[in-house]
DNA sequence: AACCAGGATCAAC
DNA sequence: GTTGATCATGGT
């Protein structure tokens, strides 16, 4: 695809690249006005391949042609493209252009990628290697929601396997969009959930009353991303924290992949394995290997977790 | 048949 | 504050 360079608001066409009224060069979705939605700009640098089977989402699923589809936000989606371009079709839900800023933010549009490889590169040989073979990873900002229970299910448990729980779920109280998709249940469907089903059904084990629990009480609107916008990072952490079935690991998680805090960094047994094994440290608990990490990489901690978690994986033929 | 997986919880020290 | 047992499930 040829780079386009128009303005937003009078372009509507795919791969606006657009000039804000900042000056700055502002990059994001443009929409064809009837179905698809395209970002291209030299250095998008995606792999949907990457960032979709990366261990930060469960739900998106991989077509024979290579193309990828999931619901996100209520629409059923089919991502193409790779590396300076993303297209995205809406297959089911409506389309409009105001979409476009939400997959903007989804995407992470707003950030450089390529900077942020640069910079962790350039921090040791490790940290190089892993940035190669991570390249194309983009970090979603996923609905709070959903990656609170998506991890609270992945505890002690393994992708494939927290992959089918999730699809249970989704199955068993979230909206049907197709005969093969359904969205991810509202809090309110699943705050109603019975433990023991979520266990019987979807498989979940001892984690569904951890499931219910949780769901009531973002039901209740005692947690939601606009309060928690409102306060410091530390009592957004206290207060997800207290969630049933959210520990500190978990907790990382939801904050590095809902895009609340970037420099997040969980440590599980595959960064203990990646410290050990690539960095030469062991250190006694997981709580001081991830105050290791968040002083090593710093701002970038989080970005430079999935790298090294994705990097390690592949290694160990994963 | 034990061990493992993007760990959390609770009791006991 | 730290440690150990226990917690379903399915794959190896």
């Amino acid at each position: 695809m040829t780079e386009t360079i128009l303005l937003k608001e009078s372009s509507g066409l795919p791969g606006a690249e657009c000039s804000g009224n900042s000056g700055k060069i502002m990059k994001g979705f443009g929409f064809d006005g009837v179905d698809t939605y395209t970002v291209s700009f030299p250095g998008l640098l995606f792999s949907a391949d990457k960032t979709f089977d990366c261990g930060q989402c469960f739900r998106w699923k991989k077509n024979d042609d290579d193309s990828w589809e999931a619901v996100v936000k209520g629409r059923l989606l089919r991502c193409e493209g790779a590396d300076d371009v993303i297209s995205i079709k809406c297959l089911e839900g409506d389309c409009d252009d105001g979409f476009s800023a939400i997959l903007d933010d989804y995407f992470d549009i707003g950030t450089d990628y390529g900077a942020l490889t640069s910079e962790l590169s350039i921090k040791d040989d490790v940290m190089s290697k892993a940035c190669e073979v991570s390249s194309g990873i983009r970090l979603l900002k996923q609905d709070l929601f959903e990656t609170v229970i998506s991890f609270i299910v992945s505890a002690n448990n393994n992708i494939p396997r927290i992959k089918k729980c999730i699809e249970n779920i989704c199955i068993s109280y979230g909206e049907k969009i197709t005969d093969l998709y359904y969205a991810f249940p509202t809090p309110e469907a699943l705050s109603s959930a019975d433990p023991a089903d979520l266990t019987k059904y979807c498989r979940v084990g001892y984690r569904g009353p951890y499931i219910a629990e949780t769901a009531k009480i973002f039901a209740e609107g005692s947690i939601s991303l606009d309060m928690l916008n409102a306060e410091s990072l530390e009592d957004q952490r206290k207060k997800l924290l207290s969630l049933p079935g959210v520990g500190p690991k978990v907790l990382n998680c939801i904050m590095l992949f809902s895009g609340i805090d970037r420099t997040a960094f969980p440590v599980d047994v595959w960064v203990e394995r990646m410290m050990d094994e690539l960095y030469g440290i062991k250190l006694p608990d997981r709580n001081r290997l991830e105050k290791y990490g968040k002083e090593y990489f710093g701002e970038n901690a989080g970005l430079a977790q999935q790298y090294l978690f994705y990097y390690i994986r592949n290694i160990h033929g994963k």
